[in-house]
DNA sequence: TTCGATACCGAACTCATTGTTCAATATCAT
DNA sequence: ATGATATTGAACAATGAGTTCGGTATCGAA
């Protein structure tokens, strides 16, 4: 990829998170995006074709970063992930999201975040397949499967939003307990 | 109230629920309100500040007519209440919302629904806190009060919107089962 | 170093939408 | 009948999205 083209992808992205840090993303129009990352309008669009293809692209990078250790790929993962016993995939997450890496926590209780959302429930899906059997043995019998994954993925989401809505003041590892007492 | 205004009023409900049937709240513009309610530019703004206070004021109607009566002022439902035990109260939520009266239920799929969800919560925070006993046994000492009913609401309404992304394919009977078994 | 390709620039443009204003008109309640 | 008030619709300003295009700067390869 030509360098210059880096450059202003990066600048792109830069200048979004920094913009997501201080207001909503349905507040952000592109004329500020261009302003801050400094950058010519139809440059903004060669890279991306709307507001919501910008978020998409910054999505697929932070996903990638937080979700993909999960599946091992990654000596210092494993490590923790081996210690803590099974229920640490989701204190790992938990873990991950509390460094606020890229200000993503900001859209997870901002307004009009459904695209986001998206993203996220989309990964947690995949997360959750995988490690169906942690919950396994409770409730399967009297409610539909994809009711027990929507269900999962719902208290997740629910959990982390009520943490960070009340400014994270627990660890990670008590969010995981209240995360595991709810279910 | 003039009946000028009344009427002006109901034919921006009208043609509000009616586009809201067709597609998604933040799609559908000022400019196609007033053509489908057949009404004046100036005259919308004079009934609503914004298209979000519209939201607003119709989900105020709407809710009036679905959680009053778990108070009890109406005999019919206080019939309904009274002979189906404690869980009813949801029970005779789920039967409500399945007649999808004014289409409500487009709204609680649709994206960019914060606004909505909002009055919504606010509604269940209201009915949840005056029959939290009917949880208070299980899991109260582990988790804060606050999580807790932070939680009930997220499964309810998560459970509410697998039942009509699912097509709202069982009972209503069988959606409080669920609920109740998740919980 | 040169050179062709390509990325960037930015101003100007179209288009859609929001929200306001105002004078003319219609409808109300009494 | 009449004074008050609601409605109308066109015109207006402001904002933002997305496009176009000629000119400029930078790249990478020879």
């Amino acid at each position: 990829m030509d360098r210059r083209q880096k450059k202003t992808r990066q600048a792109i992205f830069n200048a979004f998170t920094e913009l997501l840090s201080k207001k909503d993303f349905d507040k952000i129009s592109v004329g500020e995006i261009i302003d801050e990352a400094d950058v010519g309008r139809a440059t903004f669009y060669a890279h991306f074709e709307t507001k919501d293809f910008l978020l998409k692209e910054l999505c697929k990078e932070l996903f990638c970063h937080i979700f993909d250790t999960e599946n091992g790929c990654n000596t210092e993962h494993r490590h923790i992930f081996e210690c803590d016993g099974e229920s640490s995939v989701f204190l790992h997450l938990f873990r991950h999201l509390q460094k606020n890496d890229n200000n993503i926590l900001k859209l997870l209780s901002s307004p009009n975040n459904e695209l986001f959302l998206g993203y996220f429930k989309d990964q947690l899906e995949i997360l959750v397949v995988d490690h169906i059997s942690l919950f396994e043995a409770k409730k399967r019998k009297t409610i539909p499967d994809s009711l027990f994954r929507h269900h999962i993925i719902s208290t997740f989401i629910g959990t982390l939003r009520w943490w960070i809505d009340n400014k994270m003041k627990e660890t990670p590892e008590r969010i995981t307990e209240y995360f595991f007492a709810i279910l």
